[in-house]
DNA sequence: ACTGGAATTGGAATAATTCTTGATCTCATT
DNA sequence: AATGAGATCAAGAATTATTCCAATTCCAGT
């Protein structure tokens, strides 16, 4: 069982509130895992992780939480296929490369001032709003 | 309505076996279904309309079919947020442009030539296997 | 027609997520 | 410090999409 000190000061990394959220010990916990783990954990992981420093911790307040963040735009869901759903706190637009045989999720940026219009033929008048694209694939190490 | 000669013709279009996989009643029927519609629709959607036809079809026979459909590279299984998976005859490499407002899910064709490494910064030696590109926004009218 | 393997069916089971409800916390105001 | 309103949390029930399972049924090759 951690300090009530310990705990204080880890909450301080996270301001009080952000984007108009107002972050309590739950959001915050849940929103420095993400930060520090940076790999894309799912719900259900970061329920584990919390438990140490949050006993009485509910999964529900889990995703409550999450969807709190992504509702103000701290953090994105990601999915994959129909798998559970991811949680990544990289705001940058950006996609998802999945290494099948590790299994390791990688963040995908796009090129400076590339468009996916350069590449796709987009309906006449679309407007995206949200773009989601996930490679899946693997890594090969030959040159 | 179709005339029932209509029908029979549209059901003689697909062949006893496509790609090694034995083409059923079942099969044929569905796969006649995504064909015909052409609108993305859930396993529960096509369900709905094969039974007309089928009517001792099961849910549980849907999902099968849609999956070995899958499986043989016939169809493709679409995945929309956590919304229900839905499936598609369209084999050419492209994404899916949902419009948020009509709820209707637009094809989007990659442009002859491009490549998505032209927009992407990929992990070093990834080989990329599968792509998923969905956007959401919606089509505007005005010029 | 017979037979073995594949396919189908219907219902039960599963897994992720959401909902519900009551308890608790927070914060502004007194 | 007490109060009250509203937000948040916890626990478990409910929901939803999908998969599993066991018992038929179907079908291609003999």
């Amino acid at each position: 069982m951690l300090s009530k000190i310990t705990e204080v000061q880890s909450a301080l990394e996270v301001p009080e509130e952000i984007a108009g959220l107002r972050m309590t010990r739950q959001r915050q916990e849940i929103y420095r895992i993400l930060i520090e783990e940076r790999n894309h954990p799912t719900a259900n992981e970061v329920f584990m992780k919390a438990k140490d420093r949050l006993p009485n911790l509910s999964l529900a307040t889990v995703y409550n939480c999450l969807d709190a963040l992504v509702q103000h735009g701290i953090i994105r869901q990601v999915n994959f296929e129909r798998e559970s759903s991811r949680y990544c706190p990289n705001l940058r637009e950006h996609g998802h490369f999945h290494d099948a045989e590790t299994g390791v999720i990688h963040d995908v940026d796009f090129k400076p001032g590339a468009n996916l219009t350069d590449v796709l033929n987009l309906p006449q008048g679309a407007v995206i709003e949200d773009v989601e694209i996930t490679l899946r694939g693997k890594i090969s190490n030959l040159q």
